[in-house]
RNA sequence: GGGAGCUUAGCUCAGCUGGUUCAGAGCAUCUGCCUUACAAGCAGAGGGCCACUGGUUCGAAUCCAGUAGUUCCCA
């Protein structure tokens, strides 16, 4: 069979993929095996992939394949979240390109709008993710809305409701008025923008003067209930007691004193707006301040603020500045930076708003979370974040629960006729509450009327580890109890607060155990100019136009390879294709091996059973490392182990030493003990490149139907011999010296060299052998005479020359010699220093002195044996 | 404003408990090679005041302090 020169992914990753899911490798049920499972950070339900899914993913997927091969009962749980904001904003601006307002239908409408959607294009991501190779348990697939998982968040609130957990409250949150729903913090962007600081006269009641402050948003000031300048500031000492009136409305308002106020910030005169800004309402709040709301919900001029009514904020900045300087009022505008919040999801200006919301009491919730992760029984990766997660956590502010949205979950609070309101799972429920609540039997559904909020996102992903497997209604059932807690999360810093912390709080209130016992977060892919990937720089490569270009396997390796845990990863296309390359050399490895004619009747060469044996004592070590690697969830040095295993040790050193002669066959013995080494090459591969290894892991050897390599056990790391690798570690630098002689005198490989070696003890046949082999001599000779008109390198001690008439030039050797002998004296010099150091060899442990010892003596045997050859050279 | 981190080869990064695994890896670069698996390759080579300044120590990339630059988080 003809194979051809390159590998061509596009030919085989469907169809393994294909095979695997036939065969349901991917499926896992509960079993007395040992457990390792991973529940999928869900992706936004409205998302398709982008390149930081595919490094997420690609971790995901090498650690539950290795989790496979290693004997355990490997779980992979995928699943989406239905992202109340960013699917309510498609699914809204889907319905206005057809014409229809949100306004204009029912609630019941819409979602049913906003479920077709999601039927639509919910999974377009997940199918993405087949295409990387991802071995999730399909079958497992969750959305957080699904029917269970629905459930599970209502009990929830209901329980930390009636745990005395859940509460309204008036708060300042952050407004975006486009989507008329409050945002988390996390949800908002900031930006510094150029804007203007505009310093305006508030002139004192009942006297002459005025106070200047100095304010980025005038039209606030129609909400202003006090001005406030720091007690410690001199220029203000004298306007105790007084007050100030607010211009154009002309509200007189209190001076208060208050250190929050920098002095050094405009004129140290702060306006106080407790409705509209954060500090303002702290403000207010402490100095029992009035507050006077100026918005609507859209943004516009409300009634209380007496000017402007119905007019945007934005409009309103003009016109005031034109009203504010007309009256007096404007001391002067200066340019000015800011930073100004937007909104993530429709990038709108957010307005601080103060308003009526469902919050979730942190402090006593988030104490075990934050136990857990400092006595280390939940690991992070990279531990630098552990720090980040305990200031997060030390501080940890109620949770903002409610979104002003129809997409989600809605809040099961049912309000009363006559005020107040209960909690229930259901209506009916609800309703036999209200009866013994307000002791009217006579109550009727139709009297309750429900929350129109629904929870916030995170509220259902928090629960996620727990309720894929359906265990807030059932903790007893046999899913949650075998897989959980699960082994390792693997997601972005970004979400370590508004995510991982909560499913960490979640599941010790709703299991007693941590979610999860290692959380490994990954960097953020950026561009080569550190920008980070996003749609409107337009900087981010279609993973599925990479994968067609490069395979899966290649980009998985691109991933992987220049991504240590935690920092951020500059991607471009160099790293695919060396991916793309590795690919190659795999498949050109097998191709060498395959071609060969096996002959049983020739005896294994020396050559041979030596290299079989060094190779399978490097595999051993190498393994080690590797296992190493992975307990540390060091995943890219763990490829780089492979990587190199595979092209230096096993293609350019083992493959070399075994090749039969041109058109000769091979011996059977040390084929089919190579074709093993091949095997297991590909086993540690395949967690990083599965098709690809499967592919030839399948025709490697014969195989029945079903068999397959992601299936197959992980080679375990054996004793090895150190000796034995330093022997053959001299062997290639042996070669290596005679190839920089070919090298330097231009000497074709097909000539053959004699070798001569100067040495007290010989290497033994096995050495000879191969080094014969790999640097084409004709002979090797040990020898104490001097050899003339020869080329030299040294190794360690021992002295190679090789006889070249009239290619050597004495000179030239000599200055090489002189070189080296000068090196080596200058070293010997910094060796002997430490030595004659009294300090040094009293105080030192013995060992390293052994150590500079032995320095000593190497270097002093070189330089006799460099000024011996030096004298003959020149004699 | 508060906190945390980072700075090692052209680039991206390792470097644990101070000392032969201490100055490393991959990529890139340079020099030879169309050698019969692979030019998506082979064989070699060069490249670093370990940010700076001081301290501790017999000994510092490694520990401590300060400085500069830089990134992130919180406000």
């Amino acid at each position: 069979m003809e194979i051809p020169a390159k590998y061509n992914p596009a030919e085989v990753e469907d169809k393994w993929y294909k095979y695997w899911m036939e065969n349901k490798f991917f499926r896992s049920v509960p079993d007395e095996r040992e457990p390792y499972c991973i529940v999928i950070p869900p992706p936004n339900v409205t998302g398709v992939l982008h390149m930081g899914h595919m490094l997420n993913n690609t971790i995901q997927d090498v650690l539950v394949r290795r989790a496979r091969m290693t004997g355990k009962n490997a779980c992979w749980v995928p699943g989406t979240d239905h992202a109340s904001i960013a699917t309510e904003a498609k699914v809204v601006s889907k319905l206005k390109a057809e014409g229809i307002d949100k306004n204009s239908l029912t609630r019941d409408e819409f979602l049913k709008h906003a479920w077709e959607w999601k039927e639509k294009h919910g999974g377009i991501i997940l199918e993405q993710l087949k295409k990387l190779g991802a071995s999730c348990d399909w079958e497992r697939t969750s959305f957080t809305m699904d029917e269970s998982l629905s459930a599970s968040v209502i009990k929830v609130f209901v329980d930390l409701h009636n745990k005395g957990l859940i509460y309204r409250g008036v708060r300042m949150v952050n407004w975006d008025p486009q989507a008329k729903t409050a945002v988390s913090d996390e949800e908002v962007i900031y930006r510094e923008v150029n804007s203007k600081l505009y310093y305006l006269k508030y002139f004192i009641d009942g006297e002459d003067g005025f106070v200047t402050i100095a304010t980025t948003r005038p039209e606030t000031i129609l909400g202003d209930t006090a001005v406030c300048v720091n007690p410690n500031d001199p220029r203000y000492t004298h306007l105790k007691g007084k007050k100030v009136i607010v211009p154009l409305i002309k509200r007189s308002v209190p001076i208060i004193y208050d250190e929050y106020v920098d002095m050094e910030f405009g004129t140290g005169a702060l306006k106080v707006t407790p409705a509209h800004d954060i500090n303002d309402y702290m403000l207010g709040d402490k100095h029992n301040l009035e507050t006077v709301d100026i918005f609507n919900d859209d943004g516009t001029m409300s009634a209380a603020a007496q000017l402007y009514i119905g007019k945007d904020r934005f409009e309103v900045r003009k016109l005031i500045v034109k009203d504010l300087e007309a009256a007096g009022n404007l001391a002067k505008v200066d340019d000015y930076q800011n930073k100004v919040g937007y909104s993530e999801r429709t990038d709108a200006v957010i307005e601080p708003k103060l308003s009526m919301q469902w919050f979730l009491k942190m402090q006593d919730l988030s104490k075990p979370a934050l136990d857990a992760v400092m006595n280390g029984d939940v690991q992070i990766y990279p531990a630098k974040f552990v720090n980040t997660y305990r200031h997060w956590m030390e501080n940890v502010k109620d949770w903002c629960l409610s979104r002003q949205l129809w997409w989600g979950h809605r809040i099961p609070a049912y309000y009363l006729p006559e005020g107040g309101y209960v909690v229930a799972e259901t209506a009916e429920e609800a309703l036999e509450l209200a009866k013994k609540k307000t002791g009217n039997q006579s109550l009727k559904l139709s009297d309750l009327r429900q929350e129109g909020d629904v929870l916030d996102t995170w509220f259902s992903s928090w629960l996620w580890p727990i309720s894929v497997f359906d265990g807030i209604r059932y903790p007893e059932n046999a899913d949650i109890k075998y897989y959980y807690p699960t082994n390792d999360l693997i997601t972005a810093p970004e979400i370590l607060f508004f995510w991982v912390a909560r499913m960490i709080i979640a599941g010790y209130e709703y299991q007693n155990e941590k979610p999860f016992k290692n959380v490994y977060l990954t960097g953020i892919v950026r561009d080569s100019q550190k920008r980070k990937m996003s749609k409107q720089l337009g900087n981010s490569p279609d993973p599925l136009d990479l994968i067609a270009k490069y395979g899966a396997d290649g980009v998985r390796i691109g991933m992987l390879l220049c991504s240590p845990a935690g920092n951020d990863l500059m991607f471009e296309e160099s790293l695919p294709e060396q991916g793309r390359n590795f690919s190659n050399k795999i498949w050109n490895a097998y191709r060498l091996v395959k071609g060969w004619e096996v002959d049983d009747k020739i005896p294994q060469p020396i050559s041979s059973k030596a290299s079989i044996e060094w190779f399978n004592n490097i595999l051993s070590r190498e393994i080690a490392q590797l296992d190493d690697h992975f307990n540390k969830y060091r995943i890219s040095e763990a490829l780089m182990v492979v990587y190199k295993l595979f092209w230096d040790e096993f293609s350019s050193w083992l493959l070399e030493m075994v090749k039969p002669a041109y058109q000769q066959p091979i011996d059977a013995k040390t084929y089919s003990e190579l074709v093993d080494i091949f095997e297991k090459m590909l086993s540690l591969l395949h967690p990083f490149m599965p098709f690809i290894t499967e592919e030839l892991w399948q025709y490697l050897k014969e195989r029945k139907q079903g068999d397959s390599l992601m299936i197959s056990q992980m080679p375990n790391a054996e004793n090895f011999d150190s000796g034995l690798l330093e022997r053959f570690d001299l062997m290639k630098e042996i070669i290596a010296g005679v190839r920089t002689v070919r090298q330097e005198k231009n000497i074709p490989n097909k000539q053959s060299l004699k070798l001569f070696i100067k040495v007290t003890d010989q290497f033994g046949e096995e050495v000879e052998s191969i080094v014969s082999k790999l640097a084409g001599l004709e002979g090797l000779t040990y020898t104490n005479e001097k050899v003339e008109g020869a080329a030299s390198f040294m190794v360690k001690s021992a002295e190679f020359y090789i006889p070249l008439e009239g290619l050597v030039d004495a000179e030239e050797e000599i200055e090489k010699l002189k070189a080296e002998l000068e090196y080596t004296k200058g070293f010997l010099q910094s060796v002997m220093k430490k030595l004659s150091n009294e300090r040094f060899v009293n105080s030192a442990p013995a060992q390293v002195v052994e150590i500079e010892k032995n320095k000593q003596a190497d270097a002093e045997s070189k330089i006799k044996v460099i000024e011996e050859r030096l004298a003959l050279l020149s004699k």
